[in-house]
DNA sequence: TACATATATACGCTTATTCGTATATATTGT
DNA sequence: ACAATATATACGAATAAGCGTATATATGTA
């Protein structure tokens, strides 16, 4: 249950929830990576796996959440299936997203909210 | 530690788990209300509370949370700490968002990695 | 100084999310 | 159909993050 239930409208709380969400696709380091290997080139899963040395499974429910959440886009190719960036509006957002944090680097590194281990 | 670290340089690694914290920052529906309401003006804490309903503790931690992540910054003045937004940059990564999840709403609540009871 | 107001922090509990591992589901070639 | 390759999904364990509640700190005022 949302804490803001009992003062916003259902439609703008879904809303809320929706673009959590969607920024929580991108909140984990691996999908950042996958994304960045992405945006030089489509690839398949198999070319994924050997570049980031991750179980072949864990890769493709990384990308099944990038898939969900619109940012790539996908097709079948013989036996293979190739992820791409969906949007230039994926670059733009990691873009912006890089910008602001090479200005609040040591700062965001020691955010105890977030993260509170390391 | 991070499933990459033998097949990324340290540094890189770093800059990676740094962007996903960053990007988590915006992964709570309360946190992006409170930006949505800096947006329009600053404000200060207790300002927040009454209008989110929201425990004054949680308001301060959600805050604090922006703020190490670099989207809000604040100054007192008297007994208040006023809280605004930091940056241009803010607005824009929050637009695209918003204008991306418009297009796939159905779709990214579906999604079953993140978020999965709801 | 004592008190009220404003804000920040702490801690245990519950829920989300990632990971490791195993298994299931395509698709192609023989 | 069978084997091989490619991809997706499932499930429990471990970690992260939010919440409720209480308490601590700071600032201003009588």
């Amino acid at each position: 249950m949302s804490p803001l239930v009992d003062v916003l409208p259902k439609q703008e709380i879904q809303q809320l929830q929706l673009t959590a969400k969607f920024f929580r696709g991108l909140g984990d380091p691996t999908r950042l990576k996958i994304l960045d290997l992405l945006l030089q080139r489509e690839r398949h899963v198999t070319e994924l796996v050997d570049l980031l040395r991750v179980p072949q499974g864990r890769v493709s429910s990384h990308l099944a959440c990038l898939s969900w959440c619109g940012y790539v886009t996908t097709t079948r190719q013989g036996r293979n299936r190739y992820y791409r960036v969906a949007d230039k509006r994926v670059r733009k957002i990691l873009d912006l997203a890089r910008d602001m944090v090479a200005n609040n680097a040591e700062h965001i590194w020691a955010c105890t909210r977030i993260d509170k281990s390391r």
